[in-house]
Formats: structure tokens, sequence, C-alpha cells
DNA sequence: AAGCGTTATGCATGGGAAAATATAACGCAA
DNA sequence: TTGCGTTATATTTTCCCATGCATAACGCTT
């Protein structure tokens, strides 16, 4: 009955080939939104664009739908943009995530050490 | 809804220092209390004896009482037994792990990809 | 045509965690 | 007193993953 220990823990969707939504993945999509490319998207997190355009790709691959749209060359030199399945994604895994979070707190309280 | 994610995750008990149990370290803790000593448990789990001991040290370190008792030398060269607190500890998680289990399998139904 | 900032991709580099290795101390038994 | 298998701990090595770097293609602008 000590508060000294509390409940921590990850959570993710797993898609056909491993890892689809995570922490990272779901607030790079969030950046990729605000900065309407890949490679902002990564500055902006102090992640490497080699990282970022893996993590994006491997998203693509597993969703029924892409959820990042991307294009090369132009006036900008492209970038990308989130689709309505990336938006969608977006909520999914945040709903997802509210509830894990406040299963740990409540949990939390339950730990008899 | 689609059926082809699952949420999926880790769960840990954090303590003063940082984790204090976990999956691993729990049933780091049931081979101790099966073998008798955390040399004997390492090896049953592919472990190296250094990283056994090394999770051993911060369990006891961060447990009101020790959850393992060691002891050197002797006939058998020495070995580890679980405290009533050790055995304590793995109930207490084990609980909160099934619940986690149930979270997961619950909350992947209600996946809206 | 040249320049730009993207996407796209291979390959080398580096850093952190786990394992491997090496030693010492312990205490009972033969 | 020698040997054994443990605990205990420092040092070295290994391994994996993210990063860094290099390069090419793209397409708009000037």
């Amino acid at each position: 009955m000590s508060n000294n220990y509390r409940l921590h823990g990850r959570l993710w969707i797993e898609g056909p080939e491993g890892t689809f939504l995570g922490y990272g993945r779901v607030v790079l999509l969030e950046r990729i939104r605000e900065h309407g490319s890949i490679s902002a998207a990564a500055r902006s997190m102090e992640m490497s664009y080699r990282h970022a355009w893996k993590l994006v790709d491997s998203m693509n691959r597993q969703s029924l739908h892409p959820v990042v749209e991307k294009s090369t060359g132009g006036r900008f030199g492209g970038g990308a943009r989130l689709t309505k399945a990336g938006d969608e994604a977006i909520d999914c895994f945040w709903s997802a995530y509210r509830d894990f979070k406040r299963f740990l707190i409540d949990r939390s309280r339950q730990l008899d050490l």
C-alpha cells in the first residue's frame, strides 16, 4: 500500500509486418501533417530523415490505404501530406493510448507492495 | 473493423531507481526460486550471470525488504533463495500483467482501422 | 541550363546495451 | 590444503539500431 511504485508501460498497434503504429510513429505523422514534408518533420523531432522515411514506408506498406502521400520535385522540392487514413490512424492510436494511460493510473492504485 | 491489427504492449512496475519489476525480472525470480541460485537461473533462461545479478541487485535495492537472499561458499558454493517479499512481488506483478493482457485483448476489438 | 529542396536508397559510422571474459572471495568437503 | 560452484565486480568484446554521409532522380523556378 505504498505509493513508491507505479505501473508504466508501452503500447503499440501491431500489423502484418510488425509494429504498425506506436507513440513515435504517430508523433511523426502529426509532424508531417504540420510541416508538409518528411524531412522537415524529422528535423523538428531530431530524427534522421533516413529513419523517418523508413517508418513512413513501414506504415504505408501495412495500411490498407497509405497514411502519407508523397511527391518529389516542384517549386519546393516536393513534400508529404497526410491522407484521411493517416488522420484516422492518429485518432485511433491516441484513443487507445488514452485508455492505456487510464488503465496504468487506475491499476497502479491496486498495487500491493 | 479489420482484425489485421492488434494492440501490443509492455508493462513494468517502476520504483525509486527506475524499473523495479518487469516480465523478464519476474521470470528470473521464479527461476531463482526453482533452481536455488542466480547462476543456475540465468543459465536456464540463457541470460548472462552478470546481467541476472544486476537485475537481482536492482530489485533488492528498490524493495523495502530484499526479494532474494544470497549466500556464498559452502558445500554447493552458495546460492540464492526467494524471500516472502519475493513471492509477493511475483504475485503482484502477474496480477497486474493478467489485467494488462485482458486490456490489450478487449481494447484490440475496438480498434477501428 | 543551372539551382533548389524534396523523396529515395545504399553503405559506412557510432553509441549504448548485453554478453563474454577474467578474477577474487567465500565456505564446506574430501 | 586443495577443489568446487557459487556470489561479486571490473574490463573487454560483440551486436544491433539509429545516425551520418553520399548519391541520384524529380520537377518547378529563375
